[in-house]
DNA sequence: GCGCCTGTAAAGATCCTGTGACCATTTGCC
DNA sequence: GGCAAATGGTCACAGGATCTTTACAGGCGC
């Protein structure tokens, strides 16, 4: 037998999970595909409470409109899709990886749900169900996605000269800022998260964009353009963001070229500064802390 | 063992460390923690028809333990944890955040669910339930977390004074890049991979390339060839990558030929029997080998 | 010694990236 | 609302880097 819960404990769960997305995490957007009046009307209400932002679809739209809300998560009723149900899933699991995907939908065979969760539906829910679950389940959903993906992003992040506070959305070097657009600031903070990794430029563009990358888009490019151009103002002695041909890039502070040798990885672990792998220390283990933090 | 697993898994759990290196997604490894026979015993059918390494536990163990098992998601009856379930439950998910945790309990109510959701259970399913549909949603949580997280999953592997790190597609001599394009990396990567084996060039070939080696294709050469190069420029003392006429290649490390004796092969029949002719079986009828490569 | 296989080198084809200019959209401001 | 600046994103071109092909020389097994 289960033990029953105590009287507060879901309050103070969702003003925690609210509270807990403070500044860095983006507000939980949440889109609903249904036409279910009365379970939208209920859900919606739910959600106004804890302060969620939301959203009512009647039908499904076209995907870069979807990847265009920049939605944390989706509730869809498969009714609602008609014949198309399955491929529009498949498309919106494969395409937008990083938007959680709940259905939600009246009667359904154990083979349709198998069906639904293997084409990459994060949750399957059968009406009727109480809002109350759905949102705790879409909650945790978000949860683990930022906790897995987004987590050492808070830190502030020091490299040399160059110091990444996410808590300001700004880069700095020797203090001055480096007055880095949005897109500009979360590359560099992703890469300088990533710090000796290479990043390929897929990845690279599904974490910034939110959605797979169609070839020969050269987006990623121009941001780090952009950026080693702000980079090279501010700091002229160094070089922060290497290329790996046909791959991606990779960050690491060297010193501007002594000779001019190839740009990929003539940095060696011999030459590397102490002090780097020293600051680097804390970011490749911090992740336990956060975990643990946010699991708290 | 305490415990015993269906498959071996601790013998395993060695050999999986480094062969999981190379590429292969490491295998899924899942607990059940449940007494009821019924349940278990469907469900382990499935399991080891899809051949998922799995074990059964009757009663809770501790975290430690449960940490040691090394496993990808934990299936979990709440009924069996008696009054300490709720804490429980939130202990292994704080503390263990990597690991994937299925509720699948009989009748809950709605609180009960939020609040396991809430304390970090990844999934709840209420029994009865279609043991595909469990593992569909273990698949399905599995699947996620390796998406975002176990992205640097890829271990460095070490041959003496080499090391190939997978994760800044670049290989080190002492520390020092090779400064290795696309393809030679792969190259290297798939053949320190298998250190020891020999490896066709149709097999090499069709694991880069992606496609059927046509018959007079050099491509493989000229890029060992290329290999060869940077690892005797940056580790003259050493010779990696050996040839075996009329098959392929065979990566192992060898001090540089003390006797000018000609640098190909000069191990030719004494060591290549028993190991080589097997491995050759298989290609005297190349659908064999085609069929393995795309089974992979 | 002969035919086949591999090592080596270089030329050409191909693909990839850096770059600057340009357009669309959003944002801030009056 | 209208205007201007900032920002995000596309395009085409040029220069390189990389890959593939080809040719030839030398080694290997029979």
């Amino acid at each position: 037998m289960l033990y029953p819960m105590s009287a507060g404990a879901q309050e103070d769960a969702v003003q925690e999970s609210s509270r807990g997305a403070a500044w860095g995490a983006p507000v939980l957007r949440v889109a609903i595909l249904d036409r279910d009046s009365g379970f939208i009307q209920v859900l919606c209400k739910r959600l106004d409470r804890i302060g969620l932002e939301h959203r009512v679809l009647a039908s499904p739209v076209p995907l870069d409109v979807l990847a265009s809300m920049r939605l944390s998560a989706l509730i869809v009723d498969l009714t609602v899709l008609g014949p198309q149900a399955w491929e529009w899933l498949q498309r919106v699991c494969a395409e937008l990886p990083d938007l959680g995907v709940v259905v939600c939908t009246g009667s359904s065979t154990v083979a349709q749900r198998v069906r639904g969760l293997r084409l990459g539906a994060d949750d399957w829910i059968s009406k009727p169900c109480h809002p109350e679950e759905v949102i705790a389940r879409v909650e945790g959903l978000v949860r683990r996605r930022s906790n897995t993906s987004g987590r050492a992003a808070k830190a502030p992040i020091a490299v040399g000269e160059l110091e990444v506070r996410g808590d300001r959305f700004q880069a700095f070097v020797r203090g001055q800022s480096l007055d880095l657009t949005r897109r500009e600031f979360e590359l560099i903070e992703l890469l300088a998260g990533a710090e000796g990794r290479v990043l390929e430029r897929e990845e690279i563009y599904s974490r910034l964009w939110g959605y797979v990358m169609v070839r020969g888009d050269r987006s990623v490019d121009v941001f780090v353009r952009k950026l080693r151009q702000k980079l090279k103002a501010a700091s002229p002695g160094w070089r922060y963001i290497h290329t790996h041909f046909g791959i991606g890039y990779r960050f690491a502070v060297e010193p501007a070229a002594k000779h001019s040798d190839g740009d990929i990885a003539e940095e060696t672990a011999a030459e590397r500064d102490p002090r780097l792998d020293a600051a680097l220390q804390p970011a490749e283990d911090s992740d336990l802390t956060l975990a643990a933090l946010s699991a708290d």
